[in-house]
DNA sequence: TCATGTGAAGCAGTTCACAGCG
DNA sequence: CGCTGTGAACTGCTTCACATGA
């Protein structure tokens, strides 16, 4: 079924990434795998079955079988699966074996938490630029990083390359901001305000909301086991 | 559709809270659809349309009908919605329509941070006890609630009734905290470490993990249009 | 023999199209 | 006539069961 050519030569230099249209729900998924075969990989586990990924991850065995043979024969049958195989092949098709610049626009108490993130502390991901639009703020430095003014920002983007954005601005200020970026060439934001923000073309605004989640889980408080 | 079995027990209670099973997907937006009908209610609109609705929401007017009507016939045929009736029932449905008391364990920055978010500067969520292993900062006070050490945390859950727990300590920590708040009488957790966690029993534990939503993004990016 | 990889079955969630009611 | 509410079709994801190959 799988439509990749078999040949032998499977880590070439040619694309090992054959544009998937991967289901985003296994996108998710794969995610969180490559967040334990690091672990793993840590560990000097060398070899792993999916029985033994499925108890670790509380999943399904035959939900990470399908989910890994969708970038390709992954594993040795009978055996198990490489971890270190698992690692450089997710890296690759999630698009984490290189570096990603972020800017991060709105410098309050949950920006300058974000920016001090373990996350950035450590590759793919680093905040190459800071943006306010508070002057009192431009100039501070952040985890290293000089505070500019929004009127800095559409240079910088260009000049370092940026693709992707965190936004934590107030809601208020948060579509426009959305749109800016988009504007200035990036990509992908990840926004932390609590609103619906009409996605730019070219640009995919994914929303984490405190609230929502929150929400969410009084849900299943009231309509749960043992009340 | 909704009441499979129509001879059940399903007008037993008064309240419109009939032990729904919403599906899990439809829940999420439900909370959505609140955050909106709220904006909408203070612009002082009374009433609107499953495709008005659509527009703003960047759904589709289907799936917003589908989703109302699983908390019963809240529009009128011909009309539309009654914008304050909405935001009464799903509120109700969510669980959002009285107090909820939460605790924070782990007050670093990211801890500081979201205990100062304006989600918890009204109703109905407030942060009641602030927790944290590190005996330098057990006395102060951030947005208003004193840190206690993590010896105290049993006893404050159970005098100051609380359910709802928000975890921002380092990964290393996040697992045994998350039992001990279990095993405290909380019975949700909004996880902020980036690691995967045995669900106690009886307590629904709910991570947001910044890197995974980062890796969604860069797959997007990725393999998706206009490389 | 073992664990993978995969068609096929099963299920949940979404979209469609129209009946029903104001 | 307009818009909701909803069975029915449809799509896509998950689970199952087994053939495949080390």
């Amino acid at each position: 079924m799988a439509p990749r050519r078999p040949s032998e030569e499977s880590r070439a230099r040619g694309p090992a990434t054959p544009c998937h249209p991967l289901p985003p729900a296994a996108v998710h998924r794969l995610s969180q795998y490559l967040r334990c075969f690091k672990q793993l990989e840590a560990q000097g586990v060398r070899s792993v079955s999916s029985l033994q990924l499925a108890r670790s991850f509380h999943l399904s065995a035959a939900q990470i079988r399908k989910d890994l043979s969708l970038l390709g024969e992954l594993g040795t049958r009978g055996v198990g699966y490489d971890v270190s195989v698992l690692v450089r092949s997710l890296s690759e098709t999630l698009g984490v074996d290189t570096e990603h610049r972020l800017l991060l626009v709105g410098v309050g108490n949950l920006g300058s938490a974000l920016a001090l993130s373990p996350v950035f502390q450590r590759p793919p991901f680093r905040i190459v630029a800071l943006f306010d639009r508070d002057p009192a703020k431009v100039g501070r430095v952040v985890a290293g990083v000089p505070i500019e003014p929004m009127t800095a920002l559409a240079r910088s983007v260009a000049e370092k390359q940026i693709r992707l954005g965190i936004v934590t601005v107030p809601s208020r200020a948060a579509p426009s901001v959305c749109r800016l970026l988009a504007a200035a060439g990036i990509r992908g934001i990840l926004n932390f305000a609590p609103v619906v923000i009409p996605p730019p073309s070219g640009c995919v605004i994914r929303t984490v909301d405190l609230g929502l989640q929150l929400e969410e889980l009084t849900y299943l408080l009231l309509h749960a086991p043992s009340s």
